[in-house]
DNA sequence: GCGCCCAAGCTTAACTCAACCTGAACGGAA
DNA sequence: TTCCGTTCAGGTTGAGTTAAGCTTGGGCGC
């Protein structure tokens, strides 16, 4: 867990840092808001604290600089001033939690942990097989890096599929998941989608198991 | 953007409330902490705004036992005492920011602004989406640069699919996002809002997806 | 091994109906 | 009054189903 701490004050500043590498976090500590900006935007950090009364450059341009170069990392803003303004420009720029001088140092610790905790869940889970990749936060498939437009049926079979990959998928099974009621199996619906997919996906990677079901393989065999 | 606000106090609770409508918010207010309890494990919200100081059921069991189903929305904790430790246990139970009373009705908008921004894993302050920009901590859109006039439920749903921008959103995703309370689903209004917007903002950007939902398509792909 | 046969699966095309769009009108709230 | 949200009706579209003919594969007798 790496933090980035931008403040001038260097007594604060280690103060800081010290009790943030208590709590075993690893700290950078820049003192200016070039070095800052510099930091913020080439080493990889969990978290940023960013004072925003730096000299020099203003700690919400620091701000504003890392989001315009796309980086997403959590920042709480320290303000010395009980200024509204502060906070508010602070919020705009893409903060994401400040705190007001003095603080007690362990609310900027719950702060921050709270920050990371939430900035980690953000891992989208992906499921690739072959050219084929599945989103699964999103429900998004994508085709060699093309997003692939399927219909609902479509999705729902693909789906199924993607989340067994490497196994069978039995026919029953299948048309369970897709129509979510108990269905009549005399029909051949499943079939006339999958032949669709193999249209859209390609032939090889829906394999058929005669007598049994689907399998889609992932070329690794 | 739908928000559960837990809080006894009526008057406060419908101070607060009046806010987050006037700002486009849909608010469910539950008035103890066994209603908050089950509205936030049952419905589906984009953040919660949760009074500690509740009678019977204490405000961090309330969030401990949201966290314990598996809930993980953004939770800002309300707390009437300075006391410390209320804090410390409101962190420790998986709240993401707090707010002292008494505090501006600003700052509550602001905070929880930056927790849903963050939740829906945007870090820039602004998403743009083609010719249409969104600021997320003032809630204005922006066409070509020119301000957005939208109605309260258009703003919803615009806001509903920006943020979840290239994604489909489903029906029923959308219309627990926009109305308060339980929904009746056999509407059309969904549908004529859709319509109103697709006049504003052009046909081209609000794509639909036949019998799952909607999806804002930045033409990038 | 060879070939026949039948069941299982594939594919195309047409049809049907639910999902969706939209203009207009109504009713309530500010 | 005006504005906003909802409902309704009529029209349009396209996804899903069906059916029919074709292909494939495996079992079995020779």
């Amino acid at each position: 867990m790496k933090i980035l701490l931008v403040e001038d004050d260097r007594l604060l500043a280690h103060e800081i840092a010290r009790a943030l590498r208590e709590e075993n976090f690893a700290v950078d500590i820049a003192a200016n808001g070039e070095d800052g900006q510099h930091l913020g935007e080439t080493e990889s950090y969990d978290a940023a604290v960013l004072d925003l009364g730096l000299p020099k450059v203003p700690g919400v341009e620091v701000l504003r600089g890392w989001r315009k170069h796309g980086r997403d990392l959590p920042v709480l803003i320290l303000t010395a001033r009980d200024g509204w303004t502060d906070k508010v420009d602070g919020f705009k720029a893409g903060a994401d939690d400040y705190l007001t001088k003095p603080f007690r140092i362990e609310e900027l610790i719950m702060r921050l942990r709270a920050l990371v905790r939430r900035a980690s869940g953000h891992a989208a889970p992906r499921i690739s097989c072959g050219p084929l990749s599945f989103e699964t936060q999103t429900g998004v498939f994508e085709l060699d890096g093309l997003h692939l437009k399927l219909t609902a049926l479509e999705w729902r079979v693909l789906e199924c599929l993607i989340l067994r990959k490497d196994t069978v998928v039995e026919r029953g099974v299948l048309s369970e998941k897709v129509y979510e009621g108990d269905v009549g199996t005399d029909s051949n619906s499943i079939e006339v989608i999958v032949a669709r997919l193999r249209r859209k996906v390609g032939k090889a990677l829906i394999e058929t198991e005669r007598g049994r079901g689907y399998k889609l393989n992932s070329g690794s065999r």
